[in-house]
DNA sequence: TTCGTCACG
DNA sequence: ACGTACGTGACGAAT
């Protein structure tokens, strides 16, 4: 009798790679351990007087997908599961156990339900490989011949790229194009000799003008080619444009995605292939590691971009006909598609930022902070770390014995709300305040953005389309969305972005949108008159909610009816009322009483959007911007209310992203028509920032404010504020 | 990786 | 009886 030591991971690597793909229900592959369990099966089955000892141990971890180590550990529960006195004695002696083998069956079938194993469909190209100038040339011929006439017939291209790691930041490697046209054959162009990055940007550009281009994430290649349709736009946002219909266009199947669905955390060309054509396609990571591209196998990334390249020709339509069927064709191709130009061209800009005084202002930050830490520790009479919520908790709450209030899940919060509550009778929880916030200033602000700041002296942050629920664009590395503006002392930070030299900043900003925008939705009577006025919208809606004359409202009530302006607009509740106001709970629930009283079509509206959310599943934009709230469905009662503040919130500020982009995008244009020196810069949710030529000023400001108050046509006026400055400071 | 905190609209 | 304002991203600490 022999004992079979098997190691256990790479048992089941080679049933990953031995079987076909093989799925559960959910589209997982499960090739690996389904593979593994069969071939146990039938090794005792075989077998009779064989035993079998697994072992678990992994020397090298990295050497293993990750996939197949997850499959590793879920075969280990099997195994366990078992519990059958001695797996690893099978045979004891005796014959290979029928309650092993029953079992082993068992887990089989769990895995595929069904009793049969669903085989997924399988990539199957015709990749072929060339850099020949003159093959190459053919290809392109034939790609045009192929996507000239039929709109459908779409060319799925892909650039493999890849972000140089130490050089200027915003630099690219691109490796190839990969191009599919026709049913299965996808060629890889490896960019070598003649095929440059400028050759295949012409050689698309062309194309553009006659087919329908497919891609992932378009913005990504906008530096190797303009789209034709980009080149040839100079009207901006037409609200009668119906030209996408019949013309090509280009398709991003990232954003296309996007849009069918943005709740979601991935949108890689991996999860399109899985969501869209149901292939499990390997990701990126998995196949290239850390080590990069630059050290991969030439066949892996041909074998990838072809992929990649098959998938967007075979998503294209699929999305397409999603986009069509749900009403978002139009947000798609006039509005999207456009806006992901504008947001290249914004990245490209960039934006001056004074390195030195950066670094002036991290030392004064440094000094300040170093005093209070010295007397913090004193006063604690201990050294410690402040910036550790834990041991600060600790520091507070037991060894002061200050009076805690305990909400978070690891222990006392030291949130900013409690510590102002202590501070008045505590003089260290003030210095800790003020410590806090110099650190952020410090950590995220003055060295953080000093670590962006390009060789050409400007920040370049991402702009990223793909990201919000409500449609909202976001902005990273560094996010130029959240330079602080509440404080002076942070304010200040703002001086450091400058317009180059001789020019000036314009910075544009809608008044209340979103306030606005719920008086349009909600047709309430009273909130559109109050806007029709003219003046101050709080100061009104306090005069009509208290039931005094508009010039004797006091501060204070002005201030709530502020904040119940605001919470409307986030989905009201009086419990988060009452914590933004300070007040009780009851006290916040007649605030909203009242305000309902005052707006009664504000009421009519919440209650509309929250019975069309549950009966759909989904909350529309003026714009047909859909966001799904599965949440509506949810058992658990606070997962519900949360869908509801939700399904009041998502119309309004998506109606705003909405109205937002159609203005960068008439405002971008006619910079564009108009041939000016100025440009775009940034864009922060209800504001844009323009670096504007001296002699520009005037003109810009017309745009501007012409172009963000007539985005959309409401019924209130869309008020906009403009203001020129030297730096971002002054502008704002 | 996740958490707590805090910057913005 | 429970635990909440909506939408983001970056940092430092702890895991």
């Amino acid at each position: 009798m022999s004992i079979n030591v098997i190691d256990a991971t790479n048992f089941i690597k080679d049933a990953f790679y031995a079987m076909p793909v093989f799925s559960d229900e959910n589209g997982n592959n499960i090739s690996g351990v389904y593979g593994a369990l069969y071939k146990l099966k039938s090794m005792l089955s075989e077998n009779e007087e064989a035993l079998f000892a697994f072992s678990f141990e992994r020397d090298n971890e990295s050497e293993y997908t990750p996939a197949v180590v997850d499959q590793t550990e879920k075969f280990a529960e099997i195994l366990k599961g078992a519990e059958i006195p001695g797996l690893l004695d099978v045979s004891n002696g005796e014959s290979a156990s029928p309650e092993l083998i029953a079992y082993l069956e068992g887990e089989l079938l769990k895995l595929s339900p069904t009793g049969k194993v669903s085989v997924v469909p399988k990539f199957e190209l015709n990749i072929s490989v060339t850099s020949d100038l003159g093959e190459v040339e053919e290809i392109f011929k034939k790609a045009h011949e192929y996507g000239t006439g039929a709109i459908d017939n779409y060319i799925g291209y892909f650039l493999m790229r890849e972000r140089e790691a130490d050089k200027s930041l915003g630099k690219k490697d691109t490796f190839g194009i990969a191009l599919c046209y026709g049913e299965k054959n996808v060629i890889y162009i490896p960019l070598e000799n003649f095929i440059t990055e400028s050759y295949i940007g012409n050689k698309l550009s062309e194309l553009s003008k006659d087919c329908s281009l497919a891609t992932f994430d378009i913005k990504d290649g906008y530096d190797l080619f303009m789209p034709f349709e980009i080149s040839e736009r100079t009207t901006g946002y037409d609200k009668e444009d119906t030209g996408y219909l019949t013309s090509p266009k280009c398709f991003d199947t990232l954003i296309g995605a996007y849009l069918c669905n943005p709740i979601k955390n991935d949108y890689s060309v991996e999860d399109i292939s899985k969501e869209y054509l149901k292939i499990p396609f390997e990701k990126r990571n998995d196949i290239f590691g850390k080590s990069g591209i630059k050290e991969a196998d030439a066949g892996k990334i041909a074998d990838y971009a072809c992929k990649a390249a098959y998938i967007c020709k075979a998503c294209a339509p699929l999305i397409r006909e999603k986009l069509s069927k749900t009403g978002m064709e139009n947000l798609f191709y006039n509005i999207e598609m456009p806006l992901s130009y504008i947001l290249f061209a914004m990245e490209k800009e960039g934006i001056i930022a004074k390195k030195d005084e950066l670094k002036a202002y991290s030392d004064k930050l440094a000094v300040r902070i170093s005093e209070l830490e010295k007397v913090i520790y004193e006063a604690a009479g201990c050294e410690f770390n402040i910036n550790s919520p834990k041991q600060l908790g600790e520091v507070l709450f037991e060894k002061l014995g200050l009076p805690a209030e305990k909400k978070t899940k690891s222990g006392y919060s030291t949130a900013a709300d409690v510590l102002e509550k202590l501070a008045p009778d505590n003089k260290i929880v003030a210095d800790i305040l003020e410590y806090r916030g110099l650190a952020k200033l410090k950590s995220t602000y003055a060295d953080g953005l000093a670590a962006y700041i390009a060789g050409d002296g400007r920040i370049h942050t991402s702009f990223n389309q793909t990201i919000t629920a409500t449609g909202r664009i976001s902005s990273t590395e560094p996010n130029l969305q959240n330079i602080p503006m509440r404080t002076e002392e942070g304010r200040l930070i703002r001086k450091v972005f400058v317009p180059k030299e001789g020019y000036v900043f314009a910075d544009a900003d809608y008044s209340q949108i979103e306030l606005r925008i719920l008086a349009h939705m909600s047709e309430d009577k009273g909130l559109i008159d109050a806007y029709h006025e003219g003046k101050d919208i709080h100061r009104i809606t306090a005069s009509k909610v208290f039931h005094v004359p508009f010039e004797d409202v006091t501060p204070l009530q002005r201030r709530n009816a502020k904040a119940v302006n605001f919470g409307i607009v986030y989905g009201i509740s009086s419990f988060g009322l009452s914590q933004d106001l300070s007040i009780s709970r009851s006290e916040a629930k007649e605030y909203m009483d009242k305000y309902f009283e005052t707006y009664p079509g504000v009421k009519e509206y919440q209650d509309k959007v929250i019975a069309s959310a549950k009966a759909d599943g989904v909350s529309d934009t003026l714009f047909g911007r859909k966001r799904p709230i599965p949440e509506l469905k949810a058992s658990n009662y606070n997962l519900r209310q949360f869908g509801e503040r939700v399904a009041m919130n998502a119309p309004i500020q998506g109606t705003a992203a909405d109205i937002m982009k159609i203005a960068m995008i008439n405002v971008f244009f006619r910079i564009k028509r108009e041939n000016l020196k100025s440009r775009l810069i940034l864009q922060i949710h209800d504001e844009l920032v323009i670096e504007t030529a001296p002699d520009e000023k005037d003109t810009v400001t017309e745009i501007l404010t012409k172009e963000m108050e007539n985005a959309a046509d409401l019924s209130v006026p869309m008020e906009v504020d403009c203001h020129i400055g030297n730096d971002w400071y002054e502008s704002k």
